[in-house]
DNA sequence: TTAGTTAGTTACTTTATGTAAGTTAGTATA
DNA sequence: TATACTAACTTACATAAAGTAACTAACTAA
């Protein structure tokens, strides 16, 4: 094995390909969002979504806020971190666009 | 579940986000190569590149070469639909140069 | 006291990926 | 002639990741 591949962009393809890591930042490009609502928008199971925001929290690019009403609201958000991935999430939109079919 | 994404964004964030996909099409946007070559690049098995080879080639987005030379050389290179990537790569290199820690 | 809500977690099943050995076709070497 | 070598896969089997559905915690409302 002989690696060429810059390191940093090998983890960041590593981050975004997760499954559900891409949708789940685009759905929070447009806001902050809850549990329950970026479930049922992307239709990820709790499990993995539950495990994908922990991981995204501790990369420092989804952000976990909790406002203690009844019942509790717990708001998840992009840092500035997880937002500087806009253009991507753009590039990759005019692709799809570009050149995949309607279905 | 009702989902708001746009299903056409939602099949190209699937096709990215298959584990090993976007390496590969990394390591093409710098030229044909064959697949013992993208194996030993990004350290894939055989097996997974195999597979991820024959759906690139379905989705129109890789091209697959046979040269009956000695031994065969088989040459991998991308669609037209492949090289549009490209932006979203450059993106993607930026974020992670940025945001990302040498490590 | 029973039920409802959000945000999870747990146990279990199915699917995806990794590992290592085997296959095919065409030479080349002993 | 027999053995060996090469690239490009494929196969069988083991492990890891994801899907499914039921369950829990903390709180309030009826």
């Amino acid at each position: 094995m002989d690696k060429s591949i810059c390191p940093r962009f090998e983890r960041a393809m590593g981050l975004l390909s997760q499954r559900w890591t891409g949708l789940i930042i685009y759905q929070l490009l447009s806001g902050p969002q809850r549990f329950c609502s970026i479930e049922s928008s992307i239709g990820v199971s709790g499990r993995v979504l539950s495990e994908r925001l922990k991981d995204l929290e501790n990369e420092g690019i989804v952000k976990r806020e909790v406002f203690p009403e009844t019942p509790v609201r717990i708001e998840y958000s992009l840092t500035e971190k997880g937002i500087a991935l806009e253009p991507f999430m753009r590039e990759m939109e005019k692709w799809s666009q570009n050149w995949l079919e309607a279905k």
